[in-house]
RNA sequence: CGAGGUGUAGCGCAGGGGCCAGCGCGCACGGUUCGGGACCGUGAGGCCGUGGGUUCAAAUCCCACCACCUCGACCA
């Protein structure tokens, strides 16, 4: 490819609007271009990496016996009807209605498209398991796009679903889907990335793994233990609380304390620290309304993911005095809720000795509150997110915490679709059975994305070799010199006959500016001739990522190029052939 | 959906009732340079986000809307 005919531009300053590395790189090398909030046009240098990324993951799915098959994008209602999602999924979905006034949905998921293609096509035992995928634009109406490509509403995903007869089928498939989605992002290039438990969300289902690239800018926060193979995502992390340090408690005292509403205020009223309180946060059922108290140790946070569970409904925030409560003077003792209300105690009271409460009673505190005594006959919960000095559950370690992008997940879905569209085979004694489902998404732009995020430097982008645009940036200085310009033709010729994915600087312009582009663009492999170099028969050689730097006899170009690319590829393939990530069941 | 912010040339920005709407970069043409975003000259490029109002006069003031950005809520 010549640059001087690529579409695109490479721009100087950074673009307005855009803060992380990977968007603003992106748009100032001419890969991406922005069309509207969340959706993006893939220049062509991005396209190249696309379609790579691609390749990858078809050939892992592939060769762990996927299919590849095509879902359409435009579904109808009735579809969606099946599985309920119709209704429970809100604004995310984007509905329509076609010419005839019938409801259509764009597509942001397909379980539902999957369980349909199997539907009366499967039927027997025999036929299972097997694995399907597609790799296509997604559209989902996110409230907040941000970050370039990190979080948009038009994406193109790899999403593969997964047919069993039994629990421990799919449990065996599902760990070979893991260690094929660990060879797909280390053949992609990255180093930074993790497995983590996370949440089944809205795809309902039990067991559910996130990949991570880990960094600071991830929207995900993580919790990962540096000493056994515990890591997991923040929204359902699980931890050894912080020790209580049992100090003996004195007689419980009612204080005043006035405006002094927030854990802040009265501490410092009370002359005592947030880990000796216990503050009440409270909320609402979506589903009936009911009122919601959560008590937990005012270091910690609540965190609802865990509460939705416990209520089996979406939380919504509350006003207390709806209830009667007095909102900020909220105690463990003593407290009196309408019929009906749930309340829990967070397992980081567990222990807890000579703390401060509300009194329930406007501008009222207790002091001198002790777990032990005076909440003997209470179950403790796990409703707290874990915090910074917290151990591990499985080891003891000390938790570290960090942050990730989510570039694939993978689910265990056991039967809801298969259930509520009423697909069955016929197991060998002749009953029928409802298969279980396994699901597992890819972003693809996504994990562009963030291997910019991990690879890019002050300069420009970095490319790993096999997803590189083009593998060579070939730059002639010079071009205004008729021998330069001649050895520059002939040497694309060669490199375009060697089959040398080559992208030809032609352009006639300053030594500054094709050298700049060149690191901006991030190809691997920089091949340089000008008149200095041509004077000694040779061309200069600068790898992307390291600098390293040599110099190379003309004749022997071709030859030594194809070494360094091929060295590259095969360097990043055994890289992915021995996983240090395995498989966890915690 | 909540809070804040920004819309003026392809990009980055200035101008804030009155003359012809400006600067830098980029682009086109000519010339001189050229192994780290060179320089000189000439030129093209604008519904000043949209609609309404105030005024003799609006890019500028007022109202509404739209779009985009940042933070939060939400997120298979």
């Amino acid at each position: 490819m010549k640059l001087s005919k690529l579409v695109g531009e490479r721009i100087k300053e950074n673009p307005s609007g855009a803060s992380l590395k990977s968007h603003i790189l992106l748009l100032r090398a001419g890969y991406i271009k922005q069309v509207s909030a969340g959706i993006f046009s893939l220049l062509p240098p991005a396209q190249r990496v696309n379609l790579k990324i691609q390749n990858i993951i078809r050939e892992e799915m592939n060769a762990i016996g996927g299919q590849e098959v095509l879902f359409p994008v435009v579904m109808p209602r009735e579809l969606w009807e099946m599985s309920g999602r119709y209704t429970s999924i809100k604004d995310e979905m984007v509905r329509f209605k076609d010419r005839t006034g019938h409801d259509m949905v764009l597509g942001m998921t397909h379980e539902e498209a999957s369980v349909h293609m199997a539907l009366n096509t499967i039927k027997s035992h025999d036929q299972l398991p097997f694995m399907i995928y597609q790799i296509q634009t997604k559209f989902r109406d996110e409230a907040r796009p941000r970050g370039g490509l990190i979080r948009v509403r038009e994406f193109t995903m790899k999403d593969a679903y997964s047919f069993h007869t039994s629990q421990e089928d799919l449990e065996n498939y599902y760990k070979k889907v893991f260690d094929a989605y660990v060879r797909i992002y280390k053949r992609i290039g990255f180093k930074k990335f993790i497995a983590v438990k996370s949440d089944t969300g809205m795809m309902g289902g039990k067991v559910a793994d996130e990949f991570m690239a880990v960094t600071d800018v991830g929207e995900d926060r993580l919790v990962i233990c540096p000493h056994c193979s515990y890591s997991s995502n923040m929204e359902v992390a699980v931890s050894v609380k912080a020790q209580n340090d049992g100090q003996i408690a004195g007689e419980l005292e009612e204080v005043f304390t006035g405006n002094a509403h927030t854990i802040e205020d009265v501490c410092v009223l009370l002359e005592t620290d947030p880990a000796h309180t216990a503050k009440a946060v409270c909320f609402k059922t979506e589903t009936d309304g009911k009122l919601v108290v959560v008590f937990l140790r005012g270091d910690y946070e609540v965190n609802e993911i865990k509460l939705q569970k416990l209520v089996r409904s979406e939380l919504l925030p509350v006003d207390v005095e709806e209830f009667g409560l007095s909102g900020g003077n909220i105690g463990c003792l003593n407290l009196h809720l309408p019929e009906g209300s749930y309340v829990f105690f967070d397992e980081t009271l567990k222990g807890l000795e000579n703390f401060v409460t509300g009194a329930n009673k406007k501008d009222f505190h207790l002091k001198n509150v002790s777990a032990s005594r005076d909440l003997k006959d209470v179950e403790f919960v796990d409703v707290s997110f874990v915090k910074e000095g917290d151990h591990c559950a499985f080891c003891g370690h000390e938790l570290k915490l960090t942050r990730g992008i989510e570039i694939g997940n993978i689910f265990q879905l056991g039967t809801k679709y298969t259930q509520s569209m009423g697909m069955k085979v016929t197991m060998p004694d002749g009953t029928t059975k409802e298969p279980i489902m396994g699901c597992y998404g890819i972003g693809v732009g996504r994990s562009l994305a963030s291997i910019v995020e991990e690879k890019a430097d002050e300069k420009g982008l970095v490319w790993p070799m096999t997803i590189a645009p083009w593998h060579v940036h070939f730059c002639p200085l010079r071009m205004d010199n008729e021998n330069v310009s001649a050895v520059a033709d002939e040497i694309y010729k060669k490199m375009l006959d060697a089959c040398i994915e080559v992208l030809f600087d032609d352009r006639n312009v300053s030594v500054g500016i094709k050298l700049t582009d060149s690191e901006l663009m991030g190809l691997p492999i920089r091949v340089i001739i000008s008149p200095k170099t041509l004077a000694n028969g040779q061309a200069e050689v600068t790898l992307r990522e390291s600098g390293e730097q040599l110099f190379i006899n003309l004749s022997d170009l071709i030859s030594e190029l194809k070494v360094l690319i091929q060295d590259e590829i095969d360097e990043i393939e055994e890289y992915a052939k021995s996983p240090k990530i395995t498989y966890s069941e915690n």
